[in-house]
RNA sequence: GUCCCUAUAGCUUAAUGGAUAGAGUACUGGCUUGCGGAGCCAGCGAUGGAGGUUCGACUCCUCCUGGGGACGCCA
């Protein structure tokens, strides 16, 4: 990536200088390399001279004057011209010569472009959704999906070795399980939904003939859970690589095993004829109760042991996405994960409330709740993929449903599926004049273009586009490492947007057959990146609309 | 009462302590000798309030105000 072949130059620079004694020895620490929001202040920028003027104990113009000095000693190719800005910034340029020459590796690694290494294939889990098996996703949950959803694809990218889990909160003898068999016989209304009252009526006899509550609620949450994973399999099109069943953790009696070890390592004790687990000696608020009087283990023990459990399947980072009502269990869990030593990276990651304009709240207890399904029908898939991920998670959202549906049509997302469109049809009118490679593969076909001669891309909004196209790869690896997937609907926006200035300044086709191939190499490319952008977004990428 | 999240343009929102706070939408005006006008260009318009730290604050700290969530032997 080009940043970090900056950052390596300036580490460079600032030990050369040091070795030269025109700067003093310190230990560098992180140098910052950032793309500024103006274009006059280079393609990347940093802010380095003005973090080590203190050291230094130079101004910060100075510093920078040193270490550029150093930088133009280097020699790098890559780089254009260098500037300093007051108040101590570094801005770089990129040359000329090494923007035209990434189309022709953009082309070359097609759908590998971005792919990076930095996961090291690390053993990885992202769970998210997990939604009560008791009724249908309402959009309050859309948003850990997407987001768990994209947040996987990123990571995959970015080289780690991701699964993705659904944890099924389906314990018979759990409260919410015994509701909903209430509801089923008529005994409660805990649940009810259109959807409940449609399965009820259509296993009527069956339930009728159940012994307990807690069998009916049983066989109610199975048919509501295969309804919900079909709904997330075909309808929204996530990947989801497990399904864990907590009814399988009483099954196969790790509650237990996980309540014994626990007693084993002297953290539970009793009081007032219940088991507590003493997480306040772990850094949480308070001790928690693992274990009622009557000796039914709680959802909290359940939950212990399902992460024992995935800790012991080896995962290294784990990344669990819950909705905002779970926020008060972050320390009890974290506690815990301590308790059971676990070595590796736990990430919790809270999806804040969604509410719906004109102020109807989005709680699964309370009341009125607006289906997934009915958003995504409203709407479409794509546009509310885009909807959902332009986001920030830790902001509550606001959902206009009204102006989603009216904006549907004019929402940005197909702005960027207008790009990939129209390059399509581009490419295929080229194709068509050029009978000699009318029917070949796109594989062979960016080969043949990588033959092109990159060095007639000269119009400024060619090597902007260019540049556009070559920051794919960084906005894998951010937002691998912080998660915040909003950068990628913006990324997608801007690159669209530097290829309709493109479109606007350079006609593609023309008399001028270098010229011609070069631009179509160009676009080839942008159409593998918009296409490679939108895939982790899981939005599709249209060759007609 | 305690803890957590949060407040940015009319609306929906972005911004690892950096430069002139970035988009979309709405609104106003302009763009036909060309490959898709679902496009392009220009304009309008924002950091809730008061202090503090810093060379520099939407960002960090304190207080105030408003919104949400959590504080169960529910899940």
């Amino acid at each position: 990536m080009v940043r970090e072949k900056i950052t390596n130059l300036i580490e460079k620079a600032i030990q050369n200088a040091q070795s030269q004694r025109k700067l003093p020895k310190f230990q560098i620490s992180a140098i910052l390399v950032e793309k500024p929001e103006q274009k006059e202040q280079g393609d990347y920028s940093t802010n380095i001279a003005m973090k080590i003027a203190g050291i230094t104990k130079k101004n910060p113009i100075e510093t920078a004057e040193i270490i550029v000095e150093q930088l133009q000693n280097s020699n790098s190719q890559f780089l254009g011209k260098i500037e300093i800005a007051r108040p101590g910034f570094i801005n770089f340029f990129l040359s000329k010569i090494y923007l035209q020459k990434q189309i022709k590796q953009v082309l070359e690694q097609g759908e590998k472009f971005g792919d990076l290494k930095i996961g090291k294939n690390k053993k990885t889990q992202v769970e998210f959704i997990s939604g009560n098996p008791t009724g249908p996703l309402h959009i309050g949950q859309g948003r850990g999906a997407f987001f768990g959803d994209c947040l996987s694809n990123v990571l995959a990218k970015a080289g780690y070795k991701v699964e993705r889990e659904y944890y099924v909160n389906n314990a018979k003898n759990s409260n919410q399980i015994k509701e909903l068999g209430k509801t089923g016989m008529s005994r409660g209304t805990a649940y009810l939904t259109d959807e409940l009252k449609a399965i009820i009526k259509e296993q009527k006899h069956k339930i009728e003939n159940m012994k307990s509550e807690s069998q009916a609620g049983y066989f109610l949450c199975k048919i509501i859970q295969k309804e919900n994973k079909d709904f997330i399999l075909k309808k929204l099109k996530i990947k989801i690589t497990n399904w864990v069943f907590e009814q399988d953790l009483y099954k196969e009696n790790k509650i237990e095993k996980a309540y014994n070890l626990l007693k084993k390592k002297n953290l539970i004790y009793e009081s007032e004829c219940a088991q507590w687990l003493k997480t306040k000696k772990f850094g949480d608020s308070k001790d928690w109760v693992v274990k009622r009087s009557t000796g039914e283990p709680t959802y909290f023990l359940a939950d212990i042991a399902y992460h024992k459990d995935k800790f012991d399947r080896g995962f290294k980072k784990i990344i669990d996405i819950w909705g905002a009502d779970h926020q008060g269990h972050i320390g009890k869990m974290k506690a815990a994960s301590k308790m059971l030593e676990y070595k590796g990276e736990l990430n919790i990651l809270i999806a804040q409330v969604v509410r719906l304009k004109g102020g109807l709240k989005l709680s699964k207890r309370k009341g009125q709740i607006v289906g997934l399904e009915e958003l995504v029908d409203e709407v479409g898939l794509d546009a509310a993929r885009f909807f959902y991920l332009a986001k920030s998670l830790n902001t509550q959202m606001e959902f206009d449903l009204e102006l989603a549906k009216e904006q549907s049509q004019k929402n940005p997302v197909y702005y960027v599926q207008y790009a990939h469109a129209r390059i399509q049809s581009i490419l295929n009118k080229v194709k068509t004049q050029n009978t000699k490679h009318k029917s070949s593969r796109p594989h062979r076909y960016a080969k043949h273009c990588g033959q092109a001669k990159f060095e007639l891309l000269e119009h400024t909004s060619e090597l902007n586009l260019i540049k556009q196209v070559i920051r794919f790869p960084e906005v894998v690896g951010d937002t691998a490492e912080d998660y915040r997937v909003q950068r990628l609907p913006q990324y997608a926006l801007d690159l669209a947007e530097a290829f309709h200035q493109f479109y606007r300044d350079c006609p593609v086709i023309s008399d001028n057959k270098e010229l011609t191939q070069a631009r179509t190499a160009l676009i080839l490319a942008v159409q593998f990146v918009l296409k490679n952008s939108l895939g982790l977004m899981g939005i599709s990428a249209p060759s007609k609309m």
